[in-house]
DNA sequence: TATATTTACGTAATTAGTTACGTAAATAAC
DNA sequence: GTTATTTACGTAACTAATTACGTAAATATA
């Protein structure tokens, strides 16, 4: 039909519904031609059950991948159609087996020829189609295994999404966003100290004018992410890496990830060798970013911030630059 | 799954479940990442709202393929949700239409990234399958419109039982089948006469020693059909072909097709050029038959039995014999 | 114009599955 | 050996669809 095709996957299980519902129908009256009392939800109980003997309704259950309370009903039904039957266990009194009656036995028996005739039939369908239909979702089911259909639309959710971010400079209309945005995570895990106020009210001052960078990330030209480098002097390491912070509801977007990238490169054309940061291991993703980015734990530096109890350092490789003339 | 490889397409009600289970949950958590208020279900009839505007209840049932109590209900739920709202018809009192609310309008504009990104996590992973799903199950679709799985499993199943039916000459011991096969239909339709008494409880001194023959078709080595052979003196036709009888239950498998091949064939070999056959109009599947074995209605004989209101012939060609020395 | 049929759609009952929960038996942990 | 945890499975409640049915409006028919 024309909807699903303009709609989409989103209605697949709308179209499963409707091509199971007209199979069933067609089920239901195959099975009195073969002279057997089976309904179409009993089959996959029945098959079990026929092919590989006595069975609890646990393991009948994990092999045609029902719930327990489904296949308890459905062996109920085909019980008081005497199709089945049931007995504890000896050995363990939870357990209810269950297996073919007489009349159980005669429907197995008579059912092959029907197995024989619907197995043609449908390899007649499949071997007429260019797209087999049974491997074809044999091999959907594989590759959402590998890979669900939400990680799947994350990716591209994120991919469009890092597409809309562009990575601007300092520029001083953008003060208050700076001083928010890094108040906003400090004041969730901590307070805000000496330091943090003379870099976030004065930035200018504080890191631009004594030769350092701060970058900027705009959604819809929109300030929701920044990250400073700051200059460091007579130290071992050339900038630190600062007040980067990302707003919360754009989390997961690698806004991170860029504002870093950008602010490293940033540091490389000023010729930088080695970058620095502070943070504090209860924050987790900054870490875990952080470590991404490569940088990597060092110690014994002074820090002016209490909340500081990890140090990183990134040693910047230069370009290998390979020339081809 | 291992079970559903063994146990074929009577199981594709279980496997669809499962797949569209798994993709339900994703779908879900897919709606909030966008912050839309959407269930699954109700999927299928905010799209057709939202990009076909104003429809009534029916109208939304036939395009998505739903019953019209389900919309019924899905709508009654959007509506709680404000998504949705009604209006009864101006023109037609019995129509409720149904459009999109303001809040409807802000989800359709929200949703169009996650189509997007939809879109293009299903189409990776059909780029990647050899068997692209969305075009299997269409084509699965079509081929089982061409012809539904009934009736593809019903002609399996003739086709296979045919080459359990032997058809073999006349021998005294089916003397009582023969009798009792004709005796069946002739007293569902009408009365034994005169002429049937003769042949049937005689067939040797009747048919046979004045040069005809009789043919029974075997089923396990039981006789379930029959037809006769008979020579006609000093007729324009050669033989007739009589007391064609096919065990009821044994309808539809072809056993009358064959009987009247194999009696016709049977009739070249002695040499006839011109086959008779008297028959009644309200044996419709009989008429049927004769006419599929190339007899047309023929007028003017003389015929002994009362429940004769038709008579047929059949001119037999020569097979043409191609000497390709 | 009156009557019969068809259409739109809401409500109720049914179906085939699910999750939630409770109980009893078996097994593991201390 | 007692206690805690896990397992088996039945019952109850829920879900998302269906079919069945009734009513009212619209349309066709005589």
């Amino acid at each position: 039909m024309d909807f699903f095709d303009k709609a989409g996957i989103m209605t697949i299980g709308t179209r499963f519904r409707m091509l199971n519902e007209k199979m069933t129908e067609d089920a239901n009256k195959i099975y009195p031609m073969y002279n057997v009392d089976m309904k179409p939800k009993w089959f996959p109980v029945f098959y079990i059950v026929s092919k590989e003997g006595e069975k609890s309704i646990t393991e009948i259950a994990n092999q045609i991948g029902h719930s327990h309370p489904s296949v308890s009903k459905i062996v109920r039904e085909m019980i008081n159609h005497k199709v089945l039957s049931e007995k504890k266990d000896k050995n363990d009194g939870r357990k209810n087996n269950i297996r073919l009656t007489a009349k159980g036995k005669q429907i197995a028996d008579r059912i092959e020829d029907q197995y024989a005739d619907v197995k043609k039939a449908v390899a007649k369908i499949l071997d007429q189609s260019k797209f087999n239909m049974w491997y074809a979702i044999e091999e959907f089911e594989m590759l959402l295994e590998q890979k669900s259909l939400l990680q799947r639309v994350k990716e591209e959710k994120k991919y469009r999404e890092a597409k809309k971010i562009q990575i601007v400079p300092y520029d001083p209309k953008y003060n208050e966003s700076f001083k928010r945005l890094n108040q906003e995570w400090i004041e969730t895990y901590f307070e805000m100290e000496e330091a943090d106020h003379k870099a976030l009210d004065n930035p200018e001052k504080y890191i631009i004018d004594k030769g350092g960078k701060i970058l900027f990330a705009l959604y819809e030209n929109e300030p929701v992410g920044v990250c400073a480098l700051i200059k460091m002097e007579n130290h071992e390491y050339d900038f630190e890496l600062a007040k980067m912070a990302v707003l919360p509801k754009m989390k997961g977007k690698g806004i991170g990830y860029l504002l870093g990238k950008s602010v490293i490169e940033e540091a490389k054309s000023l010729g930088a060798q080695k970058l620095y940061l502070e943070s504090n291991t209860i924050l987790k993703p900054a870490i875990q970013l952080y470590k991404k980015l490569g940088f990597q734990k060092v110690i014994g530096f002074f820090t002016p911030y209490a909340r500081c109890n990890i140090q990183m350092g990134l040693e910047i490789k230069k370009n290998i630059d390979i020339n081809y003339r």
